[in-house]
DNA sequence: TAGATTGTTAATCGATTAACAATC
DNA sequence: TAGATTGTTAATCGATTAACAATC
């Protein structure tokens, strides 16, 4: 059963129903209508019925959605309800900022361990997590349920490292490595490519065609 | 002339063929045929063309690609061969390791001021570069040809920073504040919102319908 | 019940892929 | 010239929007 893949472009506007729907709860909002979100949101009435739809009725002709139970829904949807553990490899200035970002805690994204090659900085701690070198990495996804591996480490490690890291059981990595990572089907990647980001700002900046 | 808008899953993925053209161009290879860019970027030969021919011909029938001209060209597209004028907004933890990413600055995205409410770093040094107090801020853009301005801040006070950098005469924001910014059309945001790209993540992990 | 608003089907729009004539 | 490969048009596919019957 459910058979249909769910597309994600619709994935990908998830978080962000999440977010205004959080924010409408936290100002006491009890119900939305699909037009009503539609003009917060900026997108169509259509779209979110449509997008809300893939996943069941949540809401109810003549009154509309009620804020509170679609919040929890949508965060049940991306898995918000379970908690995840993290590991980061590459405690560089990038690795540091993501383990002391507390709102991902607050999510359930906790950050198990650190891992990195540079034997100066093993030993120390952040945020009370301590830095191990990369050997330990391995039989530390395997014992301590690990799901997701956050790579902030250059590109020339990356592959490798997430190769081991798929022999070890992740589930997925949430890659800021400015590389692409070919791994199983059934392996999840999530890029965050920093400066393909920029270029794309880059192009809108220039003032084309006038 | 130039009427017809390009659209932004084209200029999405300029950056990823920069990137591969660089690659190509840094082990010595001259030429390449979309069909070979297909089998190692994994996307269809026909997109890449069809892609390409947005910006012009710069292609040979017969030949293929040179792939030094055509990196070059597509820098020139994304805006590479121009240096923009930076500042960060906000000097916390994520702010610091934008700050100290050299691959930036390579690219010609020069960091030229860093601003924090917080009056203990105020004054202090980020990779040889002052932070400022937020009043500075305002007449340090006017003053110094600021095109960019990255927003580290907590979402609370993104909004009204980004209508103060409207008002100077910014041109785009890399926004990496966990909101969405409403900016008059001239004005390119460019968002970064890594709880969003976490929870897609997290969606794709588990494992639907089997 | 009447009014409101969903859930869902149908229509449109845009993006991707395929095909092939042009041409190096 | 013959072979290769582009540039570009046409076909397909998928995503978005519109419309409306179902129903609370």
């Amino acid at each position: 059963m459910e058979s249909r893949e769910i597309s994600q472009a619709v994935i990908s506007r998830l978080p962000r129903y999440f977010r205004y729907l959080g924010e409408l709860r936290d100002k006491g909002i009890e119900r939305v209508s699909s037009q009503e979100l539609s003009d917060i949101m900026r997108v169509t009435a259509s779209q979110i019925r449509q997008d809300l739809n893939n996943f069941g009725g949540f809401g109810q002709q003549g009154y509309g959605y009620n804020v509170e139970y679609l919040y929890e829904e949508i965060g049940k949807i991306l898995g918000l309800n379970k908690e995840h553990n993290l590991i980061i490899v590459g405690a560089g200035h990038l690795g540091q900022a993501l383990v002391n970002y507390m709102n991902f805690e607050r999510r359930g994204f906790i950050f198990r361990g650190i891992f990195d090659s540079d034997e100066k900085i093993q030993g120390t701690q952040i945020r009370g997590i301590t830095v191990r070198p990369m050997q330990e990495m391995e039989s530390f996804v395997r014992e301590n349920d690990i799901d997701i591996a956050v790579l902030t480490i250059p590109k020339t490690g990356a592959v490798q490292v997430a190769e081991q890291l798929v022999a070890c059981g992740i589930k997925g990595f949430w890659n800021f490595a400015h590389v692409d990572l070919h791994v199983p089907d059934h392996i999840q990647v999530e890029s965050v490519h920093l400066s393909d980001s920029l270029m794309k700002l880059s192009y809108n900046i220039l003032s084309h065609g006038e």
